[in-house]
Order: C-alpha cells, then sequence, then structure tokens
DNA sequence: CGGGTTTGACCGGCGC
DNA sequence: GCGCCGGTCAAACCCG
C-alpha cells in the first residue's frame, strides 16, 4: 500500500472544506493539492484548488482574479503518473526507489508551491484588511463631513432646514414630533454631552476641553467611583460614558459650542440601528463583547429589556438593547446606539458597517432637501430597494432608528441561491467595492437568507418593535446565525449599488469642504474616532 | 477572587 | 406637581 504513494494530504494541515478566516472574512475552501498518482490500481487525486473560495467582496475578487484560483503546479504529474502507472504493470521492484525519489523531489516542489500559495494568501489578506480600513476611514470621514456641511447649513438657513424636516416629516410618518436630532442647535450642537449638558445642567461638571473627546480617555467604570452614584462619576468622566447614549442627554444641546468632529459623533449617537432577527438566543452574536448593566419591563411588552454595554475596550460608549418582539417572541430585536472607540475584530465589523451605513443613511436623509444628499425615499429605496414597501418612515420617536428586519424571507433577487453561496448577488452587488467594509457578510450570505426588510423608523417604542409588515410563521429551516443575519444586513446596506450612488453623490455635495479634519483614512480603520459603528455581536 | 449578572433604586424627561 | 417611563447605577449575588 506504501508503494507508490505520495501522501499528499500530509502537506495540508487537516482544515475542514470551508474554512473561515476571520481576517478574509469569507470561508476558503482548503483543498488538497491536484496531485494525481496511480500505483497498484489505485488512485490518488488531490487537488490544488487552494484558493478555492465562496464568494468574495468585489474588491477581493479583483484581487484574486489575478491569482488564478486553479493553480498549475506546473509538476507534470501525469507524466509521473504515467511512469507510475508503467511501474504497475511491471513488478514495480527495479523501480521503486526511483519512483520514491522522483515523489519526493515532488513533494518538495509541492511544499514549496504551497508555501508560495499561503505567502500570496496572505498577501490578499492584508491587502483586504487595508481596503476595508479605508472604506470605513472613508465612511466615517463622509459622516463627519456630512454633519459638518449640515452644520454651515443650519447656520445660514437657521430654522428653514429644521422647518423643512418637520414638514416632511409630518407628510412622511405623520407625526407631531419633530425629529429629535435635528432639534439639536443651529450649530450643530449635536456637541457631546460633556459639553452639552453644562449649562443646562449643574449636576455635571466637565474637565475636558471642547477638543478633549479622547476616546481612551479615563476608564469610565474608573471614573465612577463610588457612592455617589453617577452624578459623582459622570463629574469625573468625560469621556464616553458621559457620552452616553441617552438621550436625554443629547437633547441638552449647546447651540454656542462649535462644530466639531464630536458633532457627528454626538448626532450619530442619536441613531439607532434596531434589528430584528429570529433567534432563540438570548442575545445575537455581532462580534463584540457585552456587559448586561440593566434589565427594565418596557411598557407594552412583556418581555423584559436588557441593556448591555460594549466592554471590548475600556470607555466605549456603544450600547446595545437587546428584547424580544411582544408579537412575536422568536424575533430578538436588538438596538444598537453609539460608536466603538476601539478597533473591531472582523465579525464585528459587519455590524459596525452596518450601523454606520444605516445610521449614515438615516442622518443624510434627515437633512434639508437644500443639502441634497438624499430624501426620505431615497433613504429607503437606497437602503433596501427591493423591499421599498416596507420601509416606513415615522416621526414619533425622539431619535431617529433604523431597523433592519431580518425575518422575512429573502429577496428574490439578492437571495435568491439560499442553499448556496452568495456569489452572483454578492459580486453584483458591488460594483464598487462599498461593501468591502463587511467582508464576513459573505459568510452570512453564504448562510443565511433571511434578509428581507428593512425599516426606517423614528417610533422606537412602537414602530420598531411591531410588525410592519406580514412575518412568517416561525420555521426552524429559517433560523440562521444571528451573526450571519446581522452581517447579512450589513452588506444589504453597504453593498447596495443606491448606497454607492448616494455615498458618492454625498461625497461630491460635500467634498468642498473636504479638507479634513482628522485624516483616518489610513489602514487602521476601526480606530478612527469618528467611526461611528456600534454593532457586536458576539 | 475576579468578572459578569441580577435587581431594586435612582434620575431625568415628558405628559397630564 | 405628580406619576409614568426609559435609562442607568451599583450593591448583592452568582459562577468558573
Amino acid at each position: 500500500m506504501d508503494k507508490g504513494w505520495v501522501s499528499s494530504q500530509s502537506l495540508l494541515p487537516p482544515t475542514p472544506d470551508n474554512t473561515m478566516f476571520p481576517l478574509l472574512g469569507f470561508p476558503v475552501k482548503l483543498s488538497r493539492p491536484t496531485m494525481e498518482l496511480h500505483h497498484d490500481n489505485r488512485k490518488l487525486v488531490a487537488e490544488v484548488d487552494f484558493f478555492s473560495h465562496t464568494p468574495p467582496p468585489n474588491i477581493v475578487k479583483k484581487e484574486l482574479d489575478q491569482t488564478p484560483l486553479h493553480i498549475n503546479t506546473g509538476l507534470q504529474l501525469l507524466t509521473a503518473n504515467t511512469r507510475s502507472d508503467q511501474s504497475t504493470v511491471d513488478d514495480g521492484l527495479s523501480s521503486d526507489a526511483e519512483d520514491k525519489r522522483a515523489k519526493t523531489t515532488e513533494l518538495a516542489q509541492l511544499q514549496v508551491e504551497l508555501q508560495r500559495m499561503n505567502a500570496e494568501n496572505k498577501k490578499l489578506k492584508e491587502m483586504l484588511s487595508h481596503v476595508t480600513g479605508n472604506y470605513t476611514a472613508l465612511q466615517m470621514h463622509l459622516v463627519t463631513l456630512m454633519q459638518q456641511n449640515q452644520q454651515r447649513t443650519e447656520s445660514t438657513e437657521n430654522g428653514v432646514a429644521q422647518g423643512k424636516v418637520e414638514d416632511k416629516n409630518v407628510g412622511v410618518g405623520g407625526g407631531k414630533v419633530p425629529r429629535q436630532f435635528l432639534d439639536i442647535g443651529p450649530s450643530g450642537t449635536a456637541e457631546v454631552d460633556d459639553q452639552v449638558s453644562d449649562s443646562s445642567s449643574d449636576e455635571r461638571t466637565r474637565s475636558s476641553t471642547p477638543q478633549n473627546h479622547n476616546i481612551e480617555a479615563g476608564a469610565r467604570d474608573g471614573a465612577r467611583n463610588n457612592n455617589g452614584k453617577s452624578q459623582l462619576g459622570r463629574e469625573e468622566s468625560p469621556d464616553s460614558e458621559s457620552q452616553g447614549w441617552s438621550p436625554n442627554k443629547l437633547q441638552k444641546m449647546n447651540p454656542s459650542n462649535p462644530m466639531d468632529q464630536s458633532t457627528a459623533e454626538a448626532t450619530m449617537r442619536k441613531a439607532r440601528v434596531s434589528v430584528r432577527a429570529r433567534s432563540e438566543a438570548p442575545m445575537i452574536s455581532d462580534g463584540c463583547q457585552w456587559r448586561k448593566y440593566g434589565q427594565k419591563m418596557a411598557k407594552g411588552n412583556p418581555c423584559p429589556r436588557a441593556y448591555y454595554r460594549c466592554t471590548m475596550a475600556v470607555g466605549c460608549p456603544v450600547r446595545k438593547q437587546v428584547q424580544r418582539c411582544a408579537d412575536d417572541r422568536t424575533i430578538l430585536v436588538t438596538t444598537y446606539e453609539g460608536t466603538h472607540n476601539h478597533p473591531l475584530p472582523p465579525a464585528a465589523m459587519a455590524m459596525a458597517s452596518t450601523t454606520a451605513a444605516a445610521a449614515t443613511m438615516l442622518l443624510s436623509g434627515s437633512m434639508s432637501s437644500a443639502d441634497g444628499v438624499m430624501n426620505p425615499n431615497l433613504l429607503a429605496r437606497a437602503i433596501l430597494p427591493c423591499s421599498t414597501s416596507m420601509a416606513t418612515l415615522s416621526a414619533s420617536a425622539p431619535f431617529p432608528t433604523v431597523t433592519l428586519d431580518l425575518t422575512h424571507n429573502p429577496n428574490p433577487l439578492q437571495f435568491q441561491r439560499p442553499g448556496a453561496p452568495f456569489q452572483v448577488p454578492f459580486l453584483q452587488a458591488q460594483p464598487q467595492n462599498f461593501g468591502s467594509g463587511a467582508t464576513p457578510i459573505a459568510q452570512a450570505l453564504y448562510n443565511q437568507s433571511k434578509f428581507s426588510g428593512l425599516q426606517l423608523s423614528q417610533d422606537v417604542g412602537s414602530s420598531q418593535l411591531a410588525p410592519q409588515a406580514p412575518r412568517p410563521p416561525l420555521q426552524p429551516s429559517q433560523h440562521p446565525s444571528l451573526a450571519d443575519t446581522v452581517s447579512a444586513a450589513a452588506w444589504a446596506i453597504t453593498s447596495d449599488p443606491n448606497f454607492t450612488a448616494v455615498l458618492a453623490a454625498a461625497i461630491s455635495s460635500i467634498i468642498g469642504g473636504a479638507h479634513n479634519s482628522n485624516n483616518n483614512n489610513n489602514s487602521n480603520n476601526n480606530t478612527s474616532r469618528t467611526t461611528i459603528s456600534s454593532f457586536s455581536g458576539n
């Protein structure tokens, strides 16, 4: 049995057919190098299909296209095999040593080839990571610019824009309450609370400078030392804690504060992204680490609402609420808010991208028409062009919320291959590589097909939780991994051509003032202070 | 023992 | 002013 065999399998580590490389964000099929040997009427076939993979984001495909998926080892294995075959005809004893030497040589060559491929693979991963970083940085920068632009507009038109928006809100949602985040003062007020609440509240004193938005400043838990309850803690904590997600704090905007980067952050912080997904688990997995800090019974829902905060980094202001839908308890509603102040793992990037994209779009849509960036309808369509009927806008909530409804059947156009890799739709949907920030999504799409609807709502209390479209009864087979589901949502947003178009439009409309504040467009993507992401999961 | 969870109390906003 | 409600805190508790 050993005679004439070369164990090509020993060349590779024992990996499953589809291995998820965190950095790549999509499953890579690690197949055996193609090597066909015959001996004693037995045949060993191993393929050099090392780079076979499920569809990655477009950008990845582009890179991979330069590297043939099927690598020609140039080992002329067939010839060798022929010899091997011949040896099977002969007694095999005389050529056995030669065969072994030949196979050994081939083995060495294969190993070299594999090393080369590994190097290339590594390089590709690095490139992907770089591109992802650039994407995220660009996205965050865009948000900052948009907010700055909005601030400029408001400072000149003061009140006019708000009036328009209110009218728009009334028209769309019929609510009587204007979108809160537009209530921020004409100067953009969206100053973060550590500067904002001073004038309106004596209970907090600030030690930070207006620019002191240092995300790394002080550990909130450390600052919150003690008995003095929250007041004392906040007093000494100008950091993220004070930037907390409480909408109440955000209402205390100081119009006199200059607009700066924190403006965008604060504004974004007010925008929540809610994800509805079916899950038996108590919490979805979004790539981040969370610590539960509270639980409350919310009105109108027999299921308690759990409050979590991100613990991946000290002082990370990101919070999330998890609550089961009152109407369908199999549906888990996770609402994210805040901006991570730390790098995110690949798995969390998907959610981060989702939040950033959704929040960006939501906020863009909230801008006055004068900005020409987006309107609610465009927003809705951009986020989910094929499900516009499910996109609704409400103005009855204190802060804008984007709801990603992942509980419906897959969109027939984009998710028509529930059981197969989402190669076609994925590649087609990302002509501009805007989805590179959500690389793990490929894996998500590979595994799930639940995404189908997205709701835009500002009514957290009702619209968000109440079903806005018929929901199919729970089917066990339709329970994707929530991480996947969320990733799919991220993909849905970031990969949408309309989103890219909107993004491009926004960039062009703002580019004039894009001189830039924080050049975050380096490869160190997730660390940007303007990062708006907020999802994570676990 | 350290870290996470539970849970009752506290706080501020909002509507009446 | 009062009560309701959402959000947060932090001591007590639990767990590995």
